[in-house]
DNA sequence: TGTAGGACGATTGTAGGACAATATCAGAGG
DNA sequence: CCTCTGATATTGTCCTACAATCGTCCTACA
């Protein structure tokens, strides 16, 4: 903590960022807030901030030179969206992930996605397709993949696909799967043939979709994903931090 | 979860206006925001705020006695459980389902009730199974049901579900498919025959649970939920309230 | 008369300080 | 060594004040 300072005045009337450092001043009114959560998601994202770390309000007050009013929105929202656990009284945990619960998100999010890969091969949606196919061309390139190049393809691929599925709905739902999190909290296995494994899977699905084939695509993404629980749980299940 | 009364006053340097009216003053301390939440997901899920309606922070302080601090903590939260929307500037109106949202949830819910079903029917937990079969004893029942029995009969038969399946992330996440809401929304097409339908398919799924045939029960619960669907979609695609 | 622009009110967003309630931890006492 | 009690840290809530924004209405000007 104690990185403050970064805001010595911000006040009244006059320009109120002096991004200086570490935290840019947030932006105009009402937008506070949801800087706030961005910054934090992207901290915890990242691992900047480690699973477990108390998160108190006193510390973030400091650190984003604002009230207690908006940091304590920003928590309540990053709670909603599972990022940290809210314990009353007690304060935010930045939450960790066991191995039930990992278990769990991906026994859900197999039936998501594979729901979301049979929607996106039966879309007719012309304009939605040639946008897709646009977007997963990274994919398609040959080639190993640096970790973070895949992380962002990866993000990239589910995102594209939520779209053409044409579910608003399920896109936001899976967002709650923490399919983020996992992947900061299981990093450690995402070896240079894991990559390469999971892109080409991807890219497998990606075809089926494009060829309209959604029974194919929905049972390729079962497969994808069932894969990569098993490997998400491997080590875990052999004991490091899954106590509690 | 001591309820209300209780607390008569409880600031020790004076009553604060004493709102003792209407509704019961919030409960002992950390529970407020808690209560209000209460509060309005009740007045939201029976319609008593009508889909649309603003919520001004200024009136509920009023309504509940209390400062703007935990009414705007409140509101979050609902909006966060897809109650309300919240616009930025503009406050929070009581969301409206539209056709192609009620549509979507069900698209998603299919395919998660059906995997709970799935798992529920492959339980080995014999307790968990005991509490299941105590659960939907009065599903079993025959005769007619009146609304609110059957909505009752309804919840209790989905959370059953839910705990047996043994995945507690699904059954948060079920949460946010607003059944509740979407009942509330289109009660009008709960006719009695449809009540009855819609009973005798519950009881036929949670036989087929307790006989643990997990196909039989998964594709009985894909067939109730496509059938209540398209009932949910029927009279809104030709014309009420699906306007705007 | 019709429209653009500005004044005004209503409401939300945020600040900042105060206090009560609760959890946590350490030291005193058995 | 264990238990109880106090100090401390932190959260929950209230309050007041002000800035920013949205909507609306009203007026001025073409």
């Amino acid at each position: 903590m104690s990185n403050a300072a970064a805001e010595s005045e911000r006040t009244s009337t006059g320009e109120r960022d002096a991004p200086s450092r570490g935290e840019a001043a947030p932006p105009a009114h009402g937008a506070t807030v949801a800087f706030i959560v961005e910054q934090l998601r992207e901290d915890i994202l990242t691992v900047r901030i480690a699973p477990g770390s108390r998160l108190v309000e006193g510390d973030l007050t400091a650190r984003f030179g604002v009230s207690r009013g908006p940091v304590r929105e920003a928590l309540r929202r990053l709670a909603a969206d599972g990022l940290i656990d809210h314990r009353p009284n007690r304060g935010a945990l930045v939450r960790r992930l066991s191995a039930r619960e990992i278990s769990e998100f991906f026994q859900i999010r197999v039936e998501m996605e594979s729901l979301a890969a049979r929607l996106a091969a039966e879309s007719d949606d012309v304009d939605a397709r040639a946008l897709f196919a646009a977007a997963i061309r990274p994919i398609l390139a040959d080639g190993p993949r640096r970790l973070p190049d895949y992380l962002c393809e990866n993000a990239a691929f589910h995102e594209a696909l939520m779209a053409l599925a044409g579910n608003r709905e399920l896109r936001d739902l899976a967002m709650r799967l923490h399919l983020p999190l996992i992947m900061a909290q299981v990093a450690d296995i995402l070896t240079p043939d894991v990559l390469g494994a999971s892109v080409r899977e991807h890219r497998a699905i990606a075809v089926a979709i494009l060829k309209r084939d959604a029974q194919g695509a929905a049972s390729l993404m079962r497969a994808h994903l069932e894969r990569a629980a098993a490997l998400a749980l491997k080590p875990r299940a052999a004991g490091e931090n899954s106590m509690e």
